[in-house]
DNA sequence: ACTCATAAAGTCATCTGATGACTTTATGAG
DNA sequence: CTCATAAAGTCATCAGATGACTTTATGAGT
């Protein structure tokens, strides 16, 4: 089933570990099987294995110490800092957003309130179109507009992770990808908010993914070439 | 300065290169030094500055890409550990897992392979219909299946939050509702891979959103009640 | 000149073997 | 029985080599 997914040895060895640990095959405080015999156990080298051990012992499962062994610390998954969505592709976590999108555009074309739509249409025209000066400012009004969609869903989870992958995202377009992908215009955007006042949610999901098809394609075209 | 503290030499040289990120001397998806200048740097071995770097990597500050380069990913502060998503009320949280299970579900089918097919029918004659019996065997086969939709989706950002979700619903479910929520039956689930099966992505989108309307209307009259 | 397959160079991934530092355990004299 | 000390066990670090993958340079053919 993991055919998709191209891993590396490391990363299958802390999998590996942590899943002994989670599944509690050792105990808080019991001592792992040293690196030679770990090294033996995953078929990786010493070196692999020193490099997820360090990486779990980052993440709090494990502590090391010299001249004695490698103990586990915590059997605990909770607060686990979704270092794996963080370090997904570009591509997967934009992909992540575009779902969140469509789904609380729905959500928000059922939940919406006359002063939600005069909110999004505010802050759509505060927006403006992009005239070619600070982009940075403009992303960032950009961003206000989709999360006041988000916020409109109610769904504090949604917002929550929605926010996780903005910043990531935002951080990295802005930086490397700069002006190549396309910026959906404001016909676009009204669109959505059309949808939303409409009440229709099939309408929204798909006023959202019209707007996303082309930016996601775009990325797949500078990922490709 | 340091001489008080003890730390090892792979911990120095992240304390050093996470300095640099933050310190913006690199810029977000700028390339670092290859591995052999960085050590010639710090002073440490090449197996030194790939625990450390690999430990950035997973923190979410680096990326590395084999054949090319070591990459900036984030300068900001990253571990946010999503508290708010945590505390959103079950309904929130499992909403937001619906959507992801419906987004997964039309990337599935569009990238799906016979042999995804095959084994998510595999899953899913595992999973049985429910007896009466071991009730949190039955939860965690039928959490398989659904976890192989969305990590036959191939995104990485989608599976992490899936799973960040699960738990926690998991917990809240077994903990205080109990056995009221209405488990879909085989033939919903079913359909979901047939969808798939034919690779049309609005038929999965629309499998998934029947199967997921009865539960959640089933959460909200508990709520409500 | 231009295109494009292919060679060459650059870089990360992994393995192997060795040495040093530190801790724990075994030993043996007193 | 005590305790200094040797021995063994384990992590920390280094060095060198090979493989895999990506990027860049090359050159023949058009």
């Amino acid at each position: 089933m993991r055919a998709l997914s191209k891993t590396n040895l490391a990363d299958e060895a802390i999998e590996a570990i942590r899943g002994d640990i989670l599944g509690k095959r050792w105990a808080v405080g019991e001592k792992l099987p040293n690196e030679a015999s770990l090294s033996a156990m995953l078929s990786v080298s010493r070196g692999t294995v020193r490099e997820a051990v360090r990486v779990l012992v980052s993440q709090g499962y494990l502590e090391t110490r010299q001249g004695s062994g490698t103990y586990v610390r915590s059997t605990r998954d909770a607060g686990r800092p979704l270092t794996m969505a963080r370090r997904a592709s570009l591509r997967d976590q934009f992909e992540a957003r575009c779902a969140l999108d469509v789904e609380a555009a729905r959500l928000t074309a059922i939940r919406k309130t006359p002063e939600t739509v005069a909110e999004l249409r505010r802050l759509l025209a505060e927006r403006g179109n992009y005239d070619g000066g600070n982009q940075a400012g403009f992303i960032e009004r950009d961003l206000a507009f989709h999360k006041a969609v988000i916020a409109a869903s109610g769904n504090r989870a949604m917002i929550e992770i929605y926010d996780f992958f903005s910043a990531s995202i935002a951080d990295t377009i802005a930086a490397t990808l700069g002006k190549d992908i396309p910026e959906p215009d404001m016909q676009a955007h009204a669109n959505i908010v059309d949808a939303i006042e409409t009440g229709d949610a099939d309408k929204a999901d798909a006023a959202v993914r019209r707007f996303m098809a082309p930016v996601l394609a775009a990325l797949d075209r500078m990922i490709l070439s």
